[in-house]
DNA sequence: ATTTAGATATGACGAATATCATTTCAAGCA
DNA sequence: TGCTTGAAATGATATTCGTCATATCTAAAT
């Protein structure tokens, strides 16, 4: 994606660094200094929100980039990066991202692009809090993980590990809930677990509840 | 703000138009041909649904711009634009939009920071869902609506009609709730009804059930 | 003035979901 | 091996909120 416009200066300006599981990448409320690009590993992108819980608003893997959104609207940081892997990101300074943004239109095209993905993605999401019940969005949180982070070679378990805490929040729900939720997916042998992972045992029992395609 | 960026293909292209209060504007699933300016009135932008329910993810004014994000993303309309008021918008087809776009770094850079804005708001909308009861977004979502179109000269009245409907799809509820919870802080003296506009009596409470900055 | 239709309002109720408490489990470490 | 700690699981309960039913109001049309 991103890889067709990358230029010398870029080369030049990057530096890569690893983020150990747990890592904060950026922290909501600080100032952005540049761009991350994930080479390889996973990151979560939540906002904190009341009384300290955290909503998970994007979930991001190798190819992504992260940080640019602060950066474009000058503004802080308005939510954190943790690394759920050990991550390997390349580090663009603000300076050269500006620079090579004002001389490469197609750059500025594909991240416009970008935005105005993720801009429908947050409304989708938007309209699913607002409307849907917590069963079916943990059903389609589970096909968006599937989605994101693939199967791993067994074609079943998804290729992440997230704590219940974590799934909770991505769903915007209780812990609690979303524990009692998986265990009846479980009950219903919709998903299995594998250590820390999830496998998805039927898939389309999964889509129905997701309640899609309306 | 856009205004600085205009460009004579713009206004050579461009062709205004008016829309009735209830007219579309442009409607989910469509095809974009171009983006519209708001030169005065008021537009909703909201989501389909389950079950026929709409969310309203996004309210604009005089000055505002609508449709980009379908276009640059090349995607069919996620959402509908319709008329709260009649309305006068400008039409600038696709082309000249792209056009300008390359031709204009400095209106690209524009879109990015609003994008980039919106995408924030987006996100601060879906942990608000996530994590406030319904009491603390309806109050939330009486000081936004303040904030998008203001008071008229009493200083109270929000400038703004819309239904319990309206209300109750922005704020993400059922429209029970929406009026249940308007009885009430009209009966704490917190608002005022005034034909089908709404006064905001006592801001300071309303921002103490806002439960904001935390 | 009367009728009608749609919006607003209110009540009763049940279902969904959060909260709080307690227990079980798993992984790392002494 | 047992200990410790945090995560996961489960139960009990309270609360919020949506749904359905019905009533009232408002404004337009006859």
């Amino acid at each position: 994606m991103l890889h067709a416009s990358k230029m010398i200066a870029v080369d030049d300006a990057k530096s890569c660094m690893i983020f150990k599981k747990g890592q904060i990448v950026f922290q909501e409320g600080g100032n952005p200094i540049g761009i991350y690009c994930i080479n390889s590993g996973k990151i979560k992108i939540s906002h904190a929100g009341t009384e300290g819980k955290d909503q998970i608003v994007r979930l991001a893997k190798e190819g992504d980039i992260l940080g640019y959104r602060a950066l474009l609207s000058n503004e802080r940081y308005n939510s954190s990066a943790i690394a759920l892997d050990d991550t390997d990101v390349c580090f663009i300074p603000k300076d050269t991202f500006f620079t090579v943004l004002k001389e490469n239109p197609t750059l500025s095209m594909e991240i416009l692009k970008m935005l105005s993905i993720e801009l429908r993605k947050a409304e989708q999401m938007i309209t699913d809090l607002a409307q849907k019940p917590v069963r079916e969005r943990m059903a389609e949180a589970l096909l968006f993980l599937k989605e994101t982070y693939g199967f791993e070679a067994d074609n079943q378990t998804i290729n992440v590990v997230l704590s219940r805490e974590d799934i909770a929040n991505l769903v915007g729900t209780a812990t609690e809930t979303a524990i009692r939720l998986l265990s009846e997916f479980k009950h219903d042998a919709i998903v299995a677990f594998e250590g820390k992972k999830i496998k998805l045992i039927n898939m389309d029992k999964l889509i129905h509840i997701a309640n899609l395609y309306n």
